[in-house]
DNA sequence: TACCCTTTTCA
DNA sequence: GAAAAGGGT
């Protein structure tokens, strides 16, 4: 009886645990990816979806053409699959958003009535999202105890090695590759790679050239000086362990290696909050006086379309339509602004950055708006509002990333430039660039205003 | 009083 | 994270 990987969000063969096991069990490996349009509908975007038809692609070229292609409700499919083709073994990894855990519960059931072992064998974590606990057995809150627990699991962590020879083999199906609604969808081609050989060698740039000044180059948009793996990361074209292997001797305060623990850190506080992404982790944010009506409607458009008058907000907002991609730097800035400066809630954020980022993943996303707002797990304090100016001038003193973004901002010379950004709205120049829509000062007063009525109301009951 | 640097404080 | 306050020239 022949054994089968199912492919989900792990769409690469090196470091993949259910790769090796499945050759592990001497027959060659049937090779399968469900698109499932309950998947389709709950989380996907346009841009997403290009990606992740190139990365099928890629990835069936990694499998020598044998990867299967299947459309419609994963664990029917699947059960069709084990069926034809006299499959007793499926392997596969465990994803940690409601929905996949809905899907692989619905699988293994089906699948093992029908006398099929499923196994899951690993996450798209670097340590899996339920292995990080206390001593007595409860998760972490709060992330620098996660961090030093998770630390110790994360250096034992090895790398999957796949036996030196290795062949899969096809299906035996009449449509070998249903692409469903993927068929029209043009395949990505951009900034971001999809091959595994560019991945690698992004991977072999950033440690070799980008890491030893990460710490303060991180920071700057306008400077190549992150990792630019999310892309990557978010559908398994790489697992954080290849990262973690090739980084952590060479990342002194371990700045960069921290980061990929917050990416598990937020992927275990989805695990245990299954709700994040609609309710606020801080319960007592449930009270929050959030802006309604039309008002708060046309600042969230401007706020989409980057319009608001605040050019680095604007930048990111254009930057994240132009490209699906955004700075962290200034992703922490529009967060904050949407929020603090707005009083729009975090889920409206959440939601658009879900609608346009090629790396958005549930997990980060969520806890990044959780942390940004102040209402999450060991989340941002509630005093810790962004200046955009401020942030302007500290991390984008010579405009560099603006005029990427805000075209109409090219005329300026030199003078013109430091004026601007130092100018608040009455000296700016309306005609070329829309003014401010609201008063950083004056909001964020409004913010903490708002913010300590949670805590009264919270002392009180 | 302008300015700069550091520390404190913020429900 | 940054405004406000403190401490100095």
């Amino acid at each position: 009886m022949g054994s089968a990987i199912w492919f989900r969000r792990d769409l690469r063969v090196s470091d993949n645990k259910a790769v090796l096991r499945a050759l592990q069990c001497g027959e060659k490996p049937f090779c399968v990816f469900v698109v499932d349009p309950k998947v389709l509908s709950a989380s996907s975007s346009a841009i997403r979806t290009s990606y992740l038809k190139a990365a099928l692609e890629e990835l069936n070229e990694e499998l020598d053409d044998n990867l299967t292609l299947m459309f419609g409700d994963s664990a029917v499919q699947l059960a069709r699959f084990v069926t034809e083709n006299g499959i007793s073994d499926l392997y596969c990894s465990r994803d940690v958003t409601p929905l996949s855990r809905l899907i692989e519960s619905q699988v293994a059931e089906m699948l093992r009535s029908m006398g099929v072992r499923v196994h899951f064998v690993d996450t798209p974590y670097l340590v899996d999202f339920d292995k990080v606990l206390k001593e007595d057995g409860s998760p972490f809150r709060v992330f620098t105890p996660y961090f030093k627990t998770w630390i110790k699991s994360a250096l034992a962590v090895e790398v999957v090695r796949l036996p030196r020879r290795y062949e899969f083999q096809s299906a035996k199906l009449a449509e070998r590759r249903n692409w469903g609604p993927l068929d029209k969808v043009v395949s990505y081609s951009g900034q971001f790679a999809t091959s595994s050989a560019e991945i690698i060698a992004r991977l072999d740039h950033f440690a070799d050239e980008i890491l030893p000044n990460y710490s303060e180059l991180r920071n700057f948009p306008s400077i190549d000086g992150t990792s630019r793996l999310s892309v990557a990361l978010k559908f398994g074209r790489i697992h954080p362990r290849t990262i973690f292997k090739r980084v952590v001797d060479f990342d002194p305060g371990l700045r960069f290696t921290s980061e990929l623990c917050w990416r598990d850190f937020f992927g275990s506080v989805l695990y245990r909050n299954p709700d994040s992404p609609k309710v606020a982790l801080d319960a007592k944010y449930d009270a929050m006086r959030w802006d309604t009506g039309p008002i708060a409607k046309s600042r969230l458009q401007a706020w989409k379309s980057g319009q608001t008058g605040y050019p680095l907000v604007d930048a990111g907002m254009r930057e994240l339509l132009e490209t699906g991609y955004m700075h962290n730097r200034v992703r922490m800035v529009v967060g904050s602004f949407l929020v603090k400066d707005l009083h729009l809630d975090w889920r409206l954020g959440a939601r658009h950055f879900m609608s346009h980022l090629l790396d958005g993943d549930v997990a980060s996303n969520i806890g990044s708006w959780q942390w940004i707002a102040g209402c999450g797990s060991d989340s941002a304090p509630f005093f810790r509002i962004f200046n955009p100016t401020l942030q302007l001038q500290k991390f984008d003193p010579e405009g560099d990333y603006l005029r990427r973004f805000i075209p109409e901002l090219g005329h300026l010379d030199k003078k013109a430039w430091a004026s601007f950004i130092r100018a608040d709205s009455a000296q700016q120049d309306r005609r070329l660039y829309p003014r401010q829509i609201v008063d950083h000062n004056r909001e964020r007063r409004e913010a903490l205003l708002r913010l300590s009525e949670l805590s009264t109301i919270g002392f009180v009951n």
